[in-house]
DNA sequence: CTTCATACTGACAAAAAGGTTAGTACGTAA
DNA sequence: TTACGTACTAACCTTTTTGTCAGTATGAAG
């Protein structure tokens, strides 16, 4: 284990910018299996307001984490879809999961 | 990778209710090592409010993330640590270190 | 009797996050 | 001309989160 020092700019005050929040993890892990469309989003997060879909989605194209790509078409059609770094919080996700189900574990027997 | 559904109850959001937020994960780190006392903790993470560390430090008390350790001395001592469950962060905090590098990397090349 | 050190509480305020709703732009097709 | 479907904007509001600041309790030590 290396020491993170707690500083302004640290590891996890980094990655918590990037992908903190309560919308950011689930829209990148829709957009894991397949590019999709805004209302394809939508349907996979139903609870999410619209307009925190599109605002979560912008932030993480300017983040250089998702790409938006407009065919041009009318109706309008926009494809959302992961970049490498995009791609790279699948492992920290695998590992929320992995805490999750421990916790629920340990937490059932102790109550 | 397994299919992660989004309801009300996901992993990911499970995770994110217990260790979510600005402070918590910081907090739990520090306890890696050793056990803390309050006025320690604020010195290794300076810009945390004192009403924010107490306020922190009891949700993870209550979600069984810590343990609080009452000396009943005077002037007060008090000694938070961590129990397996809070123990068991680490591997997310490795995975948000090592994400953070790679972004870094990333968009220190590209721009 | 006053001061000290430490953990903690409570009232209040500011800031950030999130939600609701109405509206826009655009070609197509009726 | 009108309605349609889709992505998106903007104004406004509510809720949640975070911060500030002034206290409280305690026994010891001066």
């Amino acid at each position: 284990m290396k020491s993170i020092r707690i500083t302004n700019r640290c590891p996890i005050r980094t990655t918590l910018e990037l992908v903190g929040g309560k919308w950011k993890l689930l829209i990148l892990f829709q957009l894991m299996e397949k590019p999709l469309r805004l209302s394809e989003l939508k349907k996979q997060i139903p609870d999410i307001s619209e307009k925190m879909l599109i605002q979560e989605l912008k932030t993480l194209v300017e983040s250089g984490l998702a790409i938006r790509r407009n065919f041009g078409e009318v109706p309008p059609r926009v494809e959302y879809s992961l970049t490498d770094t995009g791609r790279a919080v699948l492992p920290l996700i695998e590992e929320m999961r992995h805490f999750a189900l421990f916790y629920e574990e340990k937490m059932v027997k102790k109550g």
